[in-house]
DNA sequence: AATATAGCGTGTATATTTTACACTAAGTAA
DNA sequence: TTACTTAGTGTAAAATATACACGCTATATT
């Protein structure tokens, strides 16, 4: 049967833009690889995609062993296929942005025997990095500037409770912008999709701040109804 | 330096959903198998990637082959590696979509070996489809719905000289929606991105429109700004 | 207890954009 | 000349987006 298809020596690999918000930042998670090529340099975590895993399992669990994490949001958006990407023959790398709930932690254990360690790093301050990581990147950073306009992703950012200052937050940090706090809350409050908690804001020295909650069930009903930023 | 790559019997291809514009209708090219598996089935163009060549450049060759035509304005859109997808053993598909400006022909001459031969089918009337090229071609009339939206992408499927009503035509039916044809125009002509020819349509039997053309320079001056239906 | 501090939460007026809607003009064909 | 078919046009009302500033409240400090 096989012999029908056409072969030569190549493979495909996942790599993922793994994004977390804190302390006001937009950052990625970044591995110091362990092994040839780009030894000792910085890149996307990453690896080969298995004989028996579509592509979105072997993303999730690359993820999984980067983060012990399940379940994390993440996107399929490009697929990047030069033929000198990679400097040991033919390797294919679908792309994948995953978006990360960061409760404080600053380090995530890494697992994986291919990377020595695993760090958060903002997205304006990157080192060089391995591959064409850092267009894989980039084209990343890209993808949720313009989902994150029509689409509920922002919420994938912050804990469950979130105030609207933090979700504000996200936005202008993503959309590399101010936005006016009136009408950020009036627009957002009137697509009908955050549940107010009647609940406050934890151990701030100041007035705390209302939590709210994005509301799947109500924003599954706006069906084609768009969000827009 | 091969070996430090984990490998097993796998391969990438490419798969395009050509998009034609045509007597108001959206069509795609769908071609006949002649070869196993799924001879004698409709499918989309597509084939093996070349050991030398990008995916950009694999999908190219393909649509000139396909066509005859070089040039051809085409986008990745996402990449299909289901396990099973195809029965002769891992293929990962990347995905394209292309457009093309129809000038009345109902055929394209086809020249690959792989195909008894291609046709126009009215994307509102599509046979069954080899493989899981069901799925990929909703993926990617999806993504033409929401790109034309934001994009200038309409008029690479009309000829360079173009009427309103034609351009709205494309938009009502890649849309799926009639649209007001004052306002239709009054937007569109606001972005200032179309060059009035001075010149009448031809060869009509009724009052003949005025033919427009859609300046690329004009368009890049928007930058940011972007287009919105 | 009084005060300072820091972020929370709110409303209105104006400008802009979107929507709804129908007739005359121009050219062709009979 | 008439009938037919599509081109081309404007306005008013509604909805949405923007610009803008201050009193409130909880905590921390003295």
């Amino acid at each position: 049967m096989k012999e029908v298809l056409p072969k030569f020596d190549s493979t495909f690999s996942i790599d993922c833009v793994v994004f977390g918000f804190d302390e006001g930042e937009l950052k990625i998670l970044l591995i110091e690889r362990n092994e040839e090529p780009f030894k000792d340099w910085w890149a996307l975590p990453g690896n080969i995609v298995g004989e028996d895993e579509s592509l979105d399992q072997s993303a999730s669990r690359i993820l999984n062993e980067l983060t012990g994490l399940t379940n994390i949001y993440m996107e399929q958006y490009y697929t990047f296929g030069d033929v000198n990407r990679h400097p040991q023959g033919r390797v294919v790398s679908i792309a994948y942005y995953a978006l990360l709930r960061l409760g404080g932690e600053k380090s995530v254990k890494p697992l994986s025997t291919y990377a020595k360690q695993a760090y958060w790093r903002n997205v304006k301050d990157l080192p060089k990095l391995a591959f064409d990581h850092q267009k894989i990147f980039e084209k990343g950073l890209e993808k949720i500037k313009r989902r994150i306009k029509h689409q509920p992703i922002a919420f994938e950012l912050l804990p469950e409770k979130f105030t609207l200052t933090q979700l504000q937050n996200v936005y202008e940090v993503i959309l590399n912008k101010k936005l006016d706090k009136r009408n950020f809350r009036k627009k957002m409050l009137s697509f009908g999709v955050l549940r107010d908690l009647d609940e406050k804001q934890q151990g701030v020295s100041f007035r705390a701040a209302t939590l709210y909650k994005f509301d799947k069930r109500k924003y599954a009903k706006l069906f084609g109804k768009e969000i827009s930023f």
